[in-house]
DNA sequence: TGATTTTGTTCTGGTCAAGAACAAAATAGG
DNA sequence: CCTATTTTGTTCTTGACCAGAACAAAATCA
């Protein structure tokens, strides 16, 4: 395959660094800047970089030869002085951002600021195989790009998958919902379709779009809870970063102990959240006894209450069902669930619902390939 | 107070970068470097940093002016060639380790290497309050010093508290076992000491102790679970880093909800790990019946289960009377917690009893001003 | 003893960011 | 309308850093 997830591997911590590496890393750190706002004037950019005026300048020409930064005249401004350039990320470069679900799969292409341009969905009757999808979803892009100009350059695909994925290579181990098992759709992927191609769990992207774009926007750490037909996920933001853990199999949120009881889960686990809450339970319930509601909600707090104190988070959202329970009763949830936090981390807990919508997990999965742009710029754009 | 907790401000990442900051990475990581192994040969640096020889040349003087690093003359190594330097970090240098509990606090002065050179345990028949403990730390310190040169060079004070530590400014936000309410413990140290004092968790600072000395070595993704006689803390060693959350509280893992039962642990908490599993029943079960024993290894494993789903980690470390539990019944703590694990986050999964002994807790203090001199060598060495 | 191998040191060259000097483009005031 | 002022972009110089080459040093091997 042509590229294999962002590799973060910890031994380059360690490791030295040359000339080479700052430019690299300050190109970087302008592109992170650029897509944190949607534009910013160079003066603005030497503020927060805290990079001189004139390395700003040698580092912006170069990020517009590389076609991935335009500038445009001035805005007008009622300011003294001469009006700075505005930045903001190329539109000649976009990525595509997949959503595989067990009865449909949309293909969107997005920018690198976050901008859904062109969307098309794939409707599967049947449960989709990887090898049918896979011819889908390319002849989804040559159909989205071919409505679009011919100077768009393509900087990867990034896909979400509702199962276990090993982030290093790509591969899906196990999507029980599309009774997917082992397949390494990353390459297969990248086969057919000649793109660099990005896995990610379907709820640990919703996470990373929430803090890109959604309610945890600015935030560092933070929780994320997701209920949805495949039974609730979830993803954690660890100093700005998704957790992933040893294979990238971290976030399985759902999968907590809660209680002795003998339900069971989408896994078969027993006293799981996940086997607590079902979906089913709650649409049910809406109109049901205000007792099924309270139940739900000691749940879902003694939930909220054990991933507080154990990520001290300054944030946690709720999405999907979860979240419409947080709407229905939101004190009750909060305060089942401040009943178990400790003083300290409770503290300046925020606990909120999800901010975006049904394009969440699509913006999530999108942001793969984009943040493996912006941290590689020249590397990425060399290959473009 | 002169120095605070390392600030890994997030908004570093994206910051620019200039030359100096280079450098300053550069002799980082020879150190980090050396502190991982107990000394290594420059050309053994040279091939693990990436870095030139002629780099490694100049880097070398400079910590050796600094003096962090003495270089001994070779070894007998029946090699071919010129034989190497072997370098090593400096035992001019040294920190403090202090570990606060009930009924004594221990005072070690620590090497740069994680060696505890001397140490010296203060008893408290009665509780110890802020102020007396200070001085009592205070006069330890003097009395260590004096046994040693007078070349001795002191980076720091590392303490391990049992409570919750606000890693900011090193507030003690309350530490039950000690009835510590809002003690400013670091910025009262700094003043009676006029050295530079670190505060973290106490079972914090055994996950840390475990990762850069014990059976946590080499991993980068850990879960460390300790049950002492003030309850069950943990630590989460997460891309290497031990996990904070937004003002270090992370790590409370003996307050994750486990089950329905009424049962309330030492916050006052019901269905939580520390409330299923007091350490007074374990004692008085090591006797006891079978059923008793099946019971606390199933409530153990729920809890390595949950960890292992939300984590997952590469090694799950179990130290105190947790350690004694899995010693006793191994294979059905981890039959039990297999059972609730998803297959791929349980592939390559390490379940162990921690490693070190009762010095771990102080190593892992001595730990934090240790760190702090390897982050920024020119800094902290200026001020020393 | 001399050739070989490996390592440390020194010197040169290229790249980078910072800062100064200057040019450009706006506003404010007469 | 013109000029001072302010702010910003560009260019040039300077200093710091690392890489690589050339050379010296210190061991083994024949």
């Amino acid at each position: 395959m042509k590229t294999s997830a962002p590799k973060v591997s910890v031994t380059s911590q360690t490791l030295g660094r040359n000339n080479d590496q700052v430019r690299e890393h300050n190109l970087a750190a302008i592109l992170r800047l650029l897509s944190q706002s949607k534009s910013l004037t160079r003066s603005e950019l030497v503020e927060l970089s805290g990079l001189n005026r004139s390395t700003i300048s040698v580092l912006m020409t170069e990020l517009q030869a590389l076609g991935l930064v335009s500038e445009t005249s001035p805005d007008e401004t009622p300011n003294k002085g001469r009006p700075s350039f505005v930045a903001s990320l190329s539109n000649e470069v976009a990525v595509f951002g997949v959503n595989i679900e067990s009865s449909f799969t949309d293909v969107c292409l997005v920018s690198l600021r976050g901008e859904i341009i062109a969307s098309h969905r794939i409707t599967t009757p049947e449960l989709p195989a990887p090898e049918g999808i896979i011819e889908q979803i390319k002849n989804a892009i040559s159909g989205l790009m071919s409505a679009q100009s011919s100077t768009l350059r393509i900087a990867g695909i990034g896909v979400a998958v509702p199962g276990q994925v090993r982030v290093a290579d790509g591969q899906v181990r196990l999507a029980p919902h599309l009774q997917w098992v082992e397949v390494p759709f990353a390459s297969m992927l990248e086969a057919a379709t000649e793109l660099p191609v990005f896995l990610g769990n379907n709820a640990s992207l919703g996470a990373t779009a929430e803090h890109a774009f959604g309610a945890a926007k600015g935030y560092e750490e933070v929780v994320y809870l997701y209920g949805g037909t495949s039974g609730i996920g979830g993803g954690v933001i660890v100093r700005g970063e998704l957790l992933r853990g040893a294979a990238g199999y971290a976030g399985e949120l759902g999968h907590v102990v809660l209680s002795d009881s003998s339900r069971e889960d989408y896994s078969g686990f027993h006293g799981t959240l996940e086997a607590a809450l079902d979906r089913s339970d709650v649409d049910g319930s809406t109109k049901g006894s205000t007792e099924a509601l309270e139940n739900q909600c000691r749940l879902l707090a003694a939930a909220i209450s054990s991933f507080a104190n154990i990520f001290n988070p300054e944030i946690i959202l709720l999405g999907g069902f979860l979240g419409s329970i947080f709407d229905q009763a939101e004190e009750m949830v909060t305060g089942f669930a401040l009943e178990r936090i400790l003083g300290a981390p409770a503290e300046n807990l925020k606990i909120l619902r999800a901010e975006l919508g049904s394009t969440q997990i699509i913006k999530g999965a999108a942001g793969l390939p984009i943040s493996a742009l912006i941290q590689a710029p020249k590397a990425s754009s060399a290959v473009l």
